[in-house]
DNA sequence: CACCAAAATGGTTACGTATTCATTTCTTTA
DNA sequence: TAAAGAAATGAATACGTAACCATTTTGGTG
């Protein structure tokens, strides 16, 4: 390993001189630069980027915690987040969340020196949250809130779930059902929030609408999906609380031999990339704003990082985008 | 910033005991063990990563440069290598490489202190694998090799172009076409000699038959798929290199008006979890084994850096997965 | 030519850990 | 109880860089 005492020795200057014409030139006589330059190019010297996180106390390291890209929405968040910061000059260190192994990964994290950390896994009430503010890292929550209410970025939840329900309410579908994921997470419960409340604007009581809450492995979807079935008012329309599950039962139907929109209308919410494609055509509830949630965030905590914001609040407005899985109800 | 030093100071130990309690407990009395962990307990001592990697010589980093992930072949490694890293304890530094940013994430790259390297954005001829050579640490690639023909897990890229000719060519199929990114990469090239073995095999010139070879991004996919709307015989069967560029296709057949497989036969190569989606059910040609390419290249790496191996060169057998997308020619 | 300010360079130290080697303390046994 | 060996601990150092402060060199001016 050659260090930049070696260019210093093999240039004849001190090490301070091999430093300084890397970091600060402009201090530095043309002439001497290149003597440097020569000694770093002959001893194919490359600067030891630890030992320089360690005296600067940065490491230009920011954590990712995500969910799993099966999940299409965690696939374009993903994107968005790492292009940002590769962008920026920073590096990625990634994680996909799941429940099995949320708490290695926290434990992996909460050792690691990173300059800042992205997470999209925080439940409403979580004690990480206190963790990541005792160890004095910026941190940003997307998609997803803590009961603290504060470091957030998301979507309109309650407004996503209420223009979902009243859109397959207004196409005149009268038995319609919600799958979604556990209320500890500010997701699954706002959205569910206002799906009640379409639900009751339109004058149908809430608690006679079947609610399937699963986890959003294929497994436990398909369990729900299977417990759906079994109904005896089958639903014409299927509301799901992400497009992640949407797409899923859109699989499921299929496989079963039934027909989308014919014989379920499904809908989403995020509008996933993969919702637009036209195998798919997913309809769907998503931001107003053409830009990713991800990409929200992530700049947001670059705004914290440089200290131009110090609290991020944000929610996003949604709006409909309609495709070819939902259509008016034909028995009306 | 409480160091080892602070708990030491509070322990009434020195530095160094605090430093085997966490490393070496078993050459500690317990009770000094107890002591130290009350006083690491009580500072909210977190040992810093950074100067441990600087004296050992060891970051716990991989660093993954994968392809972008609307590429849903990526997909499916980035998660598998992702998941394996840190469930082996080390960290992920990603990067999605594109025509656009591949020589800046090299800069970054080669000028960051990894344990190792993990890639599949590699040219056949690319200088960057001398670079990392000489950079002496450890290497490979997935997907794509080099023409030094070390450090790449693949998969069997002729036999996958000549089983995908040869399926739609036995459906009957006479007019077909070929659409494939550029030949400087192993894999374009090899599924294209593949295919044209195929393709002489039924008694037809190679010459006679359209070929697109174009970029992966979506506006150049589209663009080929115009040149293919143009031919005077329009081809029955579309072979696409991989299955992103297939389901591209489906998706623009879609969106023209055309039907799959009715109007235009589609089969692709690498069998992506997207493929098995029931809303896509792409014909695909994919590795006979159950795991992932990513997760077999990331498992040699580690084989790699714990010196059970010293050069990887793995050629994975395929197998066609017949799906929804191709069918006999009606036409016969 | 002498002097002074500005420019350029160098010596030393800190960052926080693991490691090496030396020293002290404990345990066992004759 | 003394000696020898084992167990436990500590002091000093290295890792490779940036930063701070001190020193030398340069260039311009009277």
């Amino acid at each position: 390993m050659v260090s930049s005492k070696d260019v210093a020795k093999h240039a004849g200057v001190s090490q301070t001189t091999v430093s300084r014409v890397l970091n600060t030139p402009e201090f530095v006589k043309p002439k001497t630069i290149e003597k440097v330059m020569k000694a770093i190019e002959e001893l194919n010297y490359i600067p030891n980027d630890i030992a320089r996180s360690l005296v600067q106390k940065k490491t230009g390291i920011i954590t990712l915690i995500s969910g799993p890209l099966h999940n299409p929405f965690f696939v374009d968040t993903t994107t968005a987040i790492v292009n940002y910061v590769n962008s920026r000059g920073y590096k990625v260190n990634v994680y996909f969340g799941t429940e099995d192994n949320l708490d290695s990964i926290y434990n992996a994290v909460l050792e690691t020196k990173a300059d800042a950390i992205i997470l999209s896994s925080m439940l409403f009430q979580d004690d990480l949250f206190f963790k990541l503010e005792k160890r004095g890292i910026p941190f940003i929550m997307f998609n997803r809130k803590h009961q603290e209410n504060r470091h957030f970025v998301e979507i309109d939840n309650v407004n996503a779930g209420y223009i979902a329900a009243n859109h397959v309410l207004s196409l005149g579908h009268q038995s319609i059902c919600w799958i979604g994921g556990p209320h500890q997470m500010s997701t699954f419960d706002g959205r569910y929030q206002g799906f009640k409340k379409a639900v009751k604007n339109h004058g149908i009581d809430a608690k006679s609408i079947p609610t399937f809450i699963t986890n959003t492995n294929k497994k436990d979807i398909e369990r729900a999906f299977d417990e759906l079935l079994k109904l005896d008012i089958r639903p014409t329309a299927i509301c799901a609380a992400t497009d992640a599950i949407a797409i899923e039962i859109l699989n499921l139907c299929l496989e079963r031999g039934f027909q989308v929109p014919k014989d379920f209308n499904v809908i989403g919410i995020d509008n996933v990339e993969l919702s637009k494609h036209h195998s798919i055509a997913l309809t769907t509830v998503g931001l107003t704003s053409e830009e990713n949630l991800g990409f929200i965030a992530i700049k947001k905590l670059f705004e914290v990082m440089e200290k131009k914001s110090t609290c991020i609040q944000q929610t996003e407005s949604v709006k409909l985008f309609p495709r070819n899985t939902t259509c008016k109800n034909e028995l009306i």
